[in-house]
DNA sequence: CTAAATGCAAAGCATTTGCAAATAT
DNA sequence: ATATTTGCAAATGCTTTGCATTTAG
């Protein structure tokens, strides 16, 4: 995946803070802000808080990142991928993505509350197989 | 529906404050903080920002109020009730809440990820019939 | 009477903003 | 060379906390 086209297709410039965000969230996941502030300061000592929020908020604009809430936790951010579903464990905090079939919880939604529905946000809580 | 009651059930004393809080989940299904405060202090003009805080942490820890979280909004509260699913309108921020069937979704998900699920947070977002 | 709740002010976090210096294109 | 981004510090906004006073049981 070359992010670096992406970015400029995006109109946003390819910095090494940028690019750094993506290869995380890319090896992780999901991570909130804490977490990327925590590793990627040993790449880059002197990176600043508000260097963060402000991409994150701009890549979540361009639609190349999206804020995922879980509940009772920090909001996490993902890259951009098809439309899916996030299962998090209570014990461990694991977040997994699960891509399961809600045209029929859309369907029925619709039918209920006479809404035209676009999107949905859908987390799971549980116990994942480790911590079971 | 006796709140004084529930309240007490639940070892809270049941100040105005709380009940005028209770009646108006009652009534409007859904707030928020500011909207909570702006209906309340009307009735109460020493109410104090704490005093709602406050009592929707406790209410919401005894199980007597939910915390409902909408993306891009600020959380709402309600009254715990069977569990269902929100609907939201991103027009004009309607929430409506729809009881439909998840278990099919709980099954999927549950195939996919191994984890042993509990509960979700199901909301979607689209168009009221007003605002369509 | 005593235990709990209220209201105020201060403190605590998370996030945003303004701006000068540095970097990307 | 110009536009964008970074990093710092200050500001903002939301929520929590401590404590004296008031209220509920």
């Amino acid at each position: 995946m070359n992010y670096i086209a992406i970015l400029k297709g995006k109109k946003l410039a390819a910095t090494p803070q940028r690019l750094e965000i993506i290869n995380l969230l890319s090896k992780y996941g999901h991570l909130n802000i804490d977490e990327l502030y925590k590793l990627l300061v040993d790449k880059f000592p002197s990176l600043s808080l508000a260097t963060i929020y402000k991409n994150i908020h701009i890549m979540t604009e361009k639609d190349f990142l999206a804020e995922v809430q879980i509940p009772n936790k920090k909001n996490v951010y993902e890259l951009i991928k098809k439309a899916h579903s996030h299962v998090v464990c209570s014990k461990c905090g694991e977040i997994v993505d699960v891509d399961i079939d809600t045209t029929a919880l859309f369907d029925a939604a619709t039918q209920v509350s006479h809404f035209k529905l676009q999107t949905s946000s859908i987390v799971f809580n549980g116990t994942c197989p480790k911590c079971a």
